[in-house]
RNA sequence: GCGGGUGUGGCGGAAUUGGUAGACGCACCAGAUUUAGGUUCUGGCAUCGAGAGAUGUGGGGGUUCGAGUCCCUUCACCCGCACCA
């Protein structure tokens, strides 16, 4: 299925050959350094930046759509008189080159450069406009080097600290395991079930900038607003009271955070976590309740795991006092849906109130005490399952009914003060930042464990601490920790024997300041202040929604903590953030096959069991890849068999799912511009985009219609040529450059007649797609190439149809920039077009005199109009009324009202 | 479980943000050119209806002269949940 195999004797001498012209524009953007940023430059700056990718091995068609939008848009801010920043690098470190290294016995390192190499070939071939002199990757220790450095720099400032903390902890293969490893409560390897353990692990302390985070939220304006909201609500602020529960007949008791003070009448138990102090001291001579935590400690750690999983409490036996009303006396129960790192690690439950609450307490028969009223139910008995958590009036509270709940939570807060039992807090669900991980394939965490003087940062002039090449992955664990040297250090302090740490940094660090290491990489430090300043913060910031919360929060901290200990004055790090879809594509799996079973198989269920030959067994389908599938009569079968096939659900490319497909494939196919193109078209940028190879060759036959186009005009120097105008091949590049190829009306046409209409359509692409662009409405701005396309095709000869022509390729030229050099050398224009300027628009050209009216009777539409613009609104309605279709609407009936929207309807009301 | 999102013809989507629903593309149908077509060009294409017309933006309800757009409610699907990157 390539070009040679089609013959195409009618179309060749026409025809665009990619496999000539991109590889010919790219060694020429290559050797000019067309895209090489100059960071002394007097031109406004514009920072366009894609999430860089990690070296998985090959270019996803992800990554592809992902680094087309930036391109489009690097190259558009080139257009318009920008110096542009537009950088690639890779997020080198991470566990898959330690699952490579265990299952291929590569090394990850070799496995990583080996990778990167290829992808950045795959990368070159699309033909993007980025700044390779600052390609950087993460796991080189001129990189990571410098991250350390940084590291060090928080540590001295104090938001670096040391705790306990869970992992996931493999019993089998004595390792901790990524929540990923762990499937369905078991290692993914060893297949034992996961329990939760403690180690001590550095952390940084994000949450001393939880507020600053919140409120900066409120600056980025062009940031998407479910984005923020998830931050917002990733933050979780909340405020509420903290207050002490005292044990029955004591003094002592147990702190409670809440943020329900309003419904304490209606508590009717104490929950601690397995943590808790008061769970652990019981349980040293309680081997019940041992069990118990035990319990609560296997299963992962996840969110998802620990909430969706059945509550369970162990009742303590003790009592505590509620302090509203110390002769109402609540249990105290262990549970396994309490948190010991949010609030106190205690909470009352007000079952009628929340849902597990609610749960709990019909799980353990606890009293249901409604305190909250909506109106209808008041005074009714709580006997439902479905907790009641809006808004009311308070009940069965004392003092406190007949407020709202608003209010009886600041009488709460207010009485806890006045009487020295709790007092108000605000909390936070952000937890401190764990970046310890207990892996050989990351940045090591520059500290030195002496048994004299304890934790010992390494000096700045020993950085980079290198990660030993000298490793192996034949057992599972750190490598790092069994390494017979590297982890033996003498401490910088006393000189003294002492034990490197052998914790890496958790890969999200190296992704929180790559884009300051971008703007400026001096070698003897991490970033020069005003160097990077010059281009921060990112202008347009491009990647997967997947990383809304976790990656943005993370750089977004990192940026405020390097600012907040000097070495930077950015707050924000990404001005506007774009988050794209996914690709996707159909997939294909053949049917479910049931068979008699096999003597074989019968055994392994039944073992000793008499063999029964009537039974069944099913054989699941299995994924095909479109190349497997063939179409006859509309369904699809499989080649090899010629089975039936059912054609599945669209969904994310993947490779298990055999629906993925390879870009190098296509860009050889198709060429990179019909690749970019597809990329760009349809769907909208923020929604999945279904790849299709249908929408490819229609793709790839609008790049041919595109270069059809520009063979019908003679090149500009040739004797029929308009006058020369003042093209952007004349102009200098600078920050006010003027703008190049003139759209001027064709007041004097040298090859036909004039054509109005269409220079007015050029005109408005040139505005409107410019608008698209900015807006990264791509899919728009495509449509309107379009629709230009079809009025220059329709057009007769005419000075406007060339220049509608130069204008097409020059606002195509950032989509489809192979394409578009090779139609710009054609026409004679200078230099190259990656250097052009973006077409001037005449704002009188973008205007039109006559605009058509939309006619309605009762809001519905009967006629439409063409009336002059600016029509006044008492002749818009005796011309509506005119109408014959609208007389018949109106059919004799009384007018009781006209409403006249200029330029836009009548709407005629009986 | 918690948090966020999406839903418009056969398909992807557009709709100046409350004012002519279906721009543009894909697929499909018809015709022309071509030795041929997976080329190119022209025309058609929401649904029902012969037509006038009626219906139509996941479902139900509401506000309005007018709703894809605003409000209430409901259904379906997708993403994230702190050690995947």
């Amino acid at each position: 299925m390539n070009d040679q195999e089609r013959p195409n004797p009618h179309v060749d001498d026409v025809r665009f050959n990619h496999r000539v012209a991109d590889a010919r524009w790219q060694k020429t953007w290559d050797e000019q350094g067309s895209f090489v940023a100059d960071d002394n430059s007097e031109k406004p700056r514009a920072y366009v930046l894609e999430m860089f990718p990690y070296p998985s091995g090959r270019i996803h068609i992800g990554h592809v759509r992902n680094y087309t939008m930036g391109d489009v848009l690097a190259r558009y801010k080139r257009m318009t008189g920008h110096e542009v920043l537009h950088p690639m690098g890779w997020d080198a470190f991470g566990m898959p080159a330690e699952n490579a290294a265990m299952e291929k016995g590569v090394h990850p390192g070799s496995w990583t450069r080996d990778n990167i190499a290829n992808m950045k070939a795959q990368l070159k071939r699309i033909g993007f406009a980025l700044d390779w002199t600052r390609e950087l990757a993460t796991c080189e220790p001129d990189y990571y080097g410098h991250e350390q450095a940084l590291f060090l720099k928080l540590f001295e400032a104090g938001l670096v600290y040391r705790k306990e903390s869970e992992v996931n902890w493999d019993p089998v293969d004595m390792t901790v395991l990524a929540n990923e490893q762990v499937i369905d409560g078991k290692g993914w390897r060893s297949g034992a079930p996961v329990e939760r353990r403690k180690l001590s692990q550095w952390f940084l302390k994000i949450t001393d900038f939880a507020e600053d985070l919140i409120e900066g939220l409120g600056t980025l304006e062009s940031w998407p607003d479910k984005v923020k909201l998830m931050q917002e609500n990733w933050i979780g602020k909340s405020k509420g009271l903290k207050c002490t529960f005292t044990f029955v007949g004591d003094t002592k008791g147990i702190d409670v955070y809440t943020t329900r003070p309003d419904t304490m009448f209606g508590a009717s138990f104490l929950a601690i976590a397995a943590d808790h102090p008061v769970a652990q001291k019981m349980a040293a001579n309680a081997p019940a309740l041992q069990d118990f935590i035990a319990l609560c400690k296997k299963g992962g750690t996840t969110a998802a795991d620990i909430e969706t999983a059945e509550k369970l409490g162990f009742n303590t036996g003790l009592s505590v006092e509620n302090p509203l009303d110390p002769s109402l006396h609540l249990p105290v129960y262990v549970a396994n849906f309490v948190l010991m790192d949010y609030g106190t690690g205690a909470v009352f439950g007000c079952p009628a109130h929340d849902q597990r609450d609610l749960d709990f307490a019909r799980k353990y028969d606890l009293p249901v005490t409604r305190v909250v009223s909506d109106g209808d139910l008041i005074d009714s008995d709580f006997d439902g399952n479905t907790a009641f958590t809006g808004a009311g009036t308070i009940i069965n509270s004392h003092f406190l009914n007949g407020m709202t709940i608003h209010d009886a939570k600041a009488d709460v807060i207010a009485r806890a003060q006045a009487e020295g039992w709790g007092q108000g807090q605000t909390q936070y669900r952000l937890r401190d930042w764990g970046v310890s991980r207990q892996r050989y394939w990351g940045t090591p965490i520059p500290i030195i464990h002496c048994e004299t003087c304890g934790v010992v940062p390494v000096p700045a002039a020993s950085l980079p601490i290198v990660l030993p090449e000298d490793v192996t992955f034949d057992i599972p664990g750190n490598p790092l920790d069994r390494h017979p040297t590297w982890s033996k250090a003498d401490c910088p302090k006393c000189g003294g024997p002492a034990r490197r740490e052998t914790d890496t940094l958790d890969t999200f660090a190296d992704s929180s300041w790559y884009f300051i290491r971008f703007a400026s990489q001096p070698k003897d430090k991490p970033f020069d202040k005003a160097a990077a300043e010059k281009w921060l913060p990112v202008d347009q910031y491009i990647g997967g929604v997947e990383h809304a919360i976790l990656h943005l929060l993370y750089a977004r901290f990192l940026t405020r903590a390097l600012s907040h200990v000097g070495l930077l004055d950015v707050k924000e790090p990404f001005a506007s953030l774009f988050t794209q879809g996914m690709v996707t594509h159909v997939t294909y799996k053949t049917q479910n096959v049931e068979r008699p079973i096999t003597l074989d198989e019968f055994r392994i269920f039944y073992q000793d069991e008499p063999f029964d030959p009537n039974m069944t067994i099913t054989d699941l389908g299995s994924w095909l890849s479109p190349d497997e599938v063939e179409f006859r009569d509309n369904r699809a079968f499989e080649i090899s068999s010629g089975n039936a096939v059912d054609i599945g659900r669209i969904e994310k490319m993947s490779k298990s799912k055999k629906n993925v497909v390879d870009p190098d494939d296509i860009v050889d196919q198709y060429g990179a511009d019909a690749v970019r193109w597809f990329m760009l078209s349809d769907s909208p940028p923020e929604r999945d985009l279904e790849w299709s190879e249908a929408g490819i060759e229609g793709c790839w036959r609008f790049t041919q219609r595109l270069w059809r186009l520009v063979q019908s005009i003679p090149p500009r120097n040739g004797e029929v040529a308009a006058q020369p105008t003042e093209g952007s091949e004349h102009s200098e590049p600078g920050p006010h450059r003027q703008s190049s190829a003139s759209l001027q009306p064709a007041t004097s046409p040298s090859r036909g007649g004039i054509d109005l209409a269409l220079t007015r359509k050029t005109h408005q692409a040139v505005a409107g797609i410019a608008a698209d662009i900015e807006a990264l409405s791509f899919n728009k701005a495509v449509a309107k190439i379009y629709e230009l396309a079809g009025a220059i095709e329709k057009a007769a000869p005419s000075a406007a149809r060339d220049e509608a022509i130069r204008s097409i390729v020059l606002l195509s030229s950032p989509m489809v920039p192979h394409l578009a050099e090779e139609a710009w050398e054609k026409l004679g224009g200078e230099g190259l077009i990656a250097n052009a300027s973006w077409p001037a628009v005449d704002p009188a050209m973008l205007v039109e005199d006559e605009v058509t009216i939309a006619v309605q009777v009762q809001g519905k539409l009967r006629d439409t109009m063409t009336v002059a613009k600016g029509l006044p609104q008492d002749e818009m309605q005796a011309l509506a009324l005119a109408l014959e279709k609208v007389q018949s609407a109106i059919a004799g009936n009384e007018i009781r009202k006209i409403i006249v929207v200029p330029n836009r309807l009548v709407n005629i009301v009986i």
